[in-house]
DNA sequence: TGGTGATTGTTGACATGTAAACAATCCAGT
DNA sequence: ACTGGATTGTTTACATGTCAACAATCACCA
């Protein structure tokens, strides 16, 4: 049995790593939904937590992969919901900064243990060693990405 | 300066993980376009290209990890395009089976290469075996996911 | 000051995804 | 043969995502 192309493995490594990827995606849906948010809603939870300040609608977008105008009908329902409030931005007409309502710091404050718990579980046995050296992976799997479909499409 | 506490670690290591997917899946949109395809329709192509009895859309639904639901919308564009085509099932009168056409054959027999290249591009200096090593380790976490996702939710 | 080019959030059209409900059909056990 | 339970694909309603176009505003420079 001779050596497996090199570009077979990489080919399907490339799929499982998608795969995965959707495997937890998909999951995280069942989790979040005992306090009636889709995964989407919880990432824009978890980056105002982390932001006292609040944060304008495109800079949510580019750190959370997706287009501004994805962000407009995320931040409508989470209003709507009561978890975040839009307020003007001072020196930008423009724009808004979005911040967590009260209610909505508690909700963060009271689904974070659980959530770094069911993170914590979904590693199992792979150990620290292993999670550190999968991100350097995942890093450079990331910046050759971008990379080439710079090179491919240009910058937009 | 000591250990860093490992929940931290691991839990950005995963959201790592699904940003890394979502990069490498949103940067395929724009390679897959020159032929006119969306990446959830190419899985498609590329599912049935190597399953030349075709397959049913409920099956092409669990290899994708997609609702069956969507699968009927997948499935409409492809044929209206004319790279795939719904035939009965015999002996089941409720299914289709869905194969690729003859320029079906010919568009993912195309395309193909493209795709391995790419692919091989994006690991750049990773090599082979750290893409084994990361496999077993993707292998491990959708075990986990899956298991701790029936123990919470149940299996439907 | 005025003009030009970039950026902000929204909208509309559409693709992709989930979930529940439905009719048709299959299947297993009686 | 019949009944009950599971499975197939579709439909509907809706969330999430992309993209192009738009008006308002900003930032900079002549």
């Amino acid at each position: 049995m001779h050596e497996v192309q090199s570009s077979t493995v990489k080919y399907e490594a490339l799929l499982r790593l998608l795969r995965t990827a959707d495997s937890i995606w998909n999951s995280s849906r069942g989790f979040f939904q005992q306090w009636d948010l889709s995964p989407a809603q919880f990432n824009i939870l978890n980056l105002l937590g982390g932001s006292p300040d609040g944060m304008g609608q495109s800079e949510l977008g580019r750190k959370l992969l997706t287009h501004r105008s994805n962000v407009t009908g995320l931040v409508d329902r989470l209003e709507a919901k009561g978890w975040v409030k839009r307020h003007p931005c001072e020196g930008d007409r423009r724009a808004w900064r979005v911040e967590l309502t009260e209610s909505g710091k508690d909700l963060w404050q009271t689904i974070l243990p659980h959530y770094t718990a069911a993170a914590e579980g979904v590693w199992g046995t792979v150990t620290q060693g292993q999670a550190r050296e999968l991100v350097g992976i995942l890093a450079e799997l990331e910046r050759n990405t971008l990379e080439w479909s710079a090179k491919t499409q240009g910058d937009e």
